[in-house]
DNA sequence: GACCGGAGTGGAACCGGTTCCACTTTTGTA
DNA sequence: TACAAAAGTGGAACCGGTTCCACTCCGGTC
């Protein structure tokens, strides 16, 4: 456990100048004679010399590293975005640090400031929705900052990726209403994020194309955190006239209300059709198999990335993006037709 | 996005010399007048300024930072143990960089590079088993490593934590013996790592204590990629007299292998009962839901978490330890008792 | 043959912290 | 009151890279 080599052992080694031995390992940032880069080289591979990333940093000023800030590693959709990221950074050369909030501002707040003593040049993150003065100031500090999944409507400023909430939505529900329903419940996301209410317009939307008043008891915005959407679920099936169909379209309380309709025991579709957004890997493993919104979770990651590169290397215009890709709806067995009732 | 301020900057405004900031900043590395104190903590908040860690690090030779190499977050058990991981880690202050292999050994030596380079003082990984020698290399270089989940048995100088294999294998084949069964299938890591060996070994311990004997033909050690769970299912399911039991106790390979089942649209448990290996959100979202082994995904964070820090801080004796905490078995509706065939 | 430009090289400053050490001031004790 | 020990302070070296710049060789051009 000897100490590492430096650069300037490897230099002494090669009987060369430090200098020299920069310019080997940063090609481009200066000639080196072919005989003394090869001279180096071995001597690097002799020694197992490797640069230290921090000397680097300090003396560069920033790192080939983005920030990743997502809600909860254990839900599968923000864990299979993170896994889709890292492996994505990678092939770039670029590390990530992956940190969580747990949907907490606190720890959101906490996470930037550390990132942000990092050096990082850009962070993707699913916002929490709080922290507004947070974000903007980290902006204003250089970092480069990407919503992907969600955002805060107050920070138009911030290029966003999503897929595409008002289309997604309206296609969801008017597969419900072509089947005949017309009480729908929709489980959204908060109304304070743009996700959530282009999901509810979406769902809006098609209730006009099917001229079908909507009843906004039927409507259940609830948080990110929590137990909401399975207490969503139990009071929308607690109502007199209750839904036939069901949709839930926040990605974070998909596991919450599925675990509560299965403890009700509610028999889909028969009950209940169902449609859930995101295509978690158990969600054909249910009975019966869900059917579902599937988030191109990898389209998410890659085009994330790529805004995220694209402007730590300052090769994209100033303006904030909003990148919106097609989500498909992928039909299963959780959605049957209505069963008129002659009585009503 | 003027540069942010540096240690310097607050001792100009504060009237003072960087040393006094810098043991501010470090309560323990110094004494300061209150007053002194006082006026530099005020000049710090005016400012907004926050130490860059690359400095700190490069001066003080290491970081408060440890790297997790998991296989692959989009498997719940990984993610969820990285999701626990981080978080018990931020509560000690200390920044965790993620890392994933896709169970490919180039990428684990690609991850083990770029943890060294920087300079991380410890490493909780999920070993593919491969790159023996460069594990050795960074744990000779004063990286303090620590297996989590399997091992790899060449590697005895590393810390483990992991479950009871034997014992928790042992259990589930035990139930599956007093419910009649006399042909179980197995789906174990590769025998190249003490997990899978282990769990073999349980299973066979089980079959002992029922004076059963053991048919090789049922024991399928697949490989932690690929789809290997899947293949041995349908090649167990082949078997002329093929198994009426199955347990899964290679937690990569779980969903894998379920989805397989759900395929050959078997009927669990009047055809095939069945255990897995580690408690997924999802197993109890199947129909029926799976009896599982439950991996104490808490445990086994705090426990890596726990050795990685008190080797880092030196107040560990050097003896590799290993922890093999207790996972429960949690019985659900995927188990029932052979129907007894007068035909056999 | 004088001159120019580019390839190749090394010295040294710099990034922003920490830490050692020498120095001054205060406090405590005989 | 005298003097040693402790508290408080600032200067400067140091960590290990990058980069600017001055300088020495070259070969090629009038």
């Amino acid at each position: 456990m000897k100490k590492a080599p430096t650069i300037r052992d490897v230099a002494t080694a090669a009987g060369v100048s430090v200098s020299v031995v920069s310019r080997v390992l940063n090609p481009d940032s200066g000639p080196v004679a072919p005989a003394k880069r090869e001279m180096v080289l071995r001597v690097i591979d002799e020694l197992g010399y490797r640069p230290r990333a921090a000397a680097r940093e300090l003396s560069v000023g920033h790192t080939p590293t983005i920030g990743l800030v997502v809600a909860d590693l254990a839900n599968p959709f923000f864990a299979q975005l993170a896994d889709r990221i890292v492996w994505e950074a990678r092939s770039h050369g670029v590390q990530v640090m992956v940190m969580t909030t747990q949907e907490d501002p606190h720890l959101e707040a906490d996470s930037l400031d550390t990132l942000l003593d990092r050096s990082v040049g850009g962070v993707i993150a699913t916002p929490t929705g709080a922290n507004v003065e947070k974000w903007a100031r980290l902006q204003a500090l250089g970092v480069n900052v990407v919503f992907v999944d969600r955002t805060i409507p107050e920070l138009a400023e911030v290029d966003l990726v999503s897929i595409e909430n008002v289309d997604s939505a309206r296609r969801a529900t008017e597969h419900m209403l072509g089947l005949g329903h017309t009480r729908i419940g929709l489980i959204s996301g908060p109304v304070g994020t743009s996700t959530g209410r282009s999901r509810i317009q979406g769902y809006q939307s098609a209730h006009n194309n099917f001229s079908i008043s909507v009843d906004p008891q039927l409507i259940r915005d609830v948080l990110f955190r929590g137990d909401g959407g399975g207490d969503a679920v139990g009071s929308l099936l607690a109502l007199p006239d209750h839904p036939t169909a069901l949709i839930v379209a926040n990605t974070a309380q998909v596991q919450s209300s599925i675990r509560r309709l299965v403890q009700i025991g509610v028999r889909i579709p028969d009950e209940l059709s169902v449609i859930v957004f995101d295509d978690n890997p158990w969600t054909e493993l249910t009975s019966p198999p869900l059917s579902v919104i599937r988030q191109p979770i990898d389209m998410l990651a890659v085009h994330s990335l790529e805004l995220v590169l694209g402007r730590m290397q300052g090769r994209l215009p100033p303006a904030p993006r909003t990148i919106e890709v097609k989500a498909d709806f992928v039909p299963r067995s959780s959605c049957s037709p209505l069963t008129l009732s002659p009585i009503s």
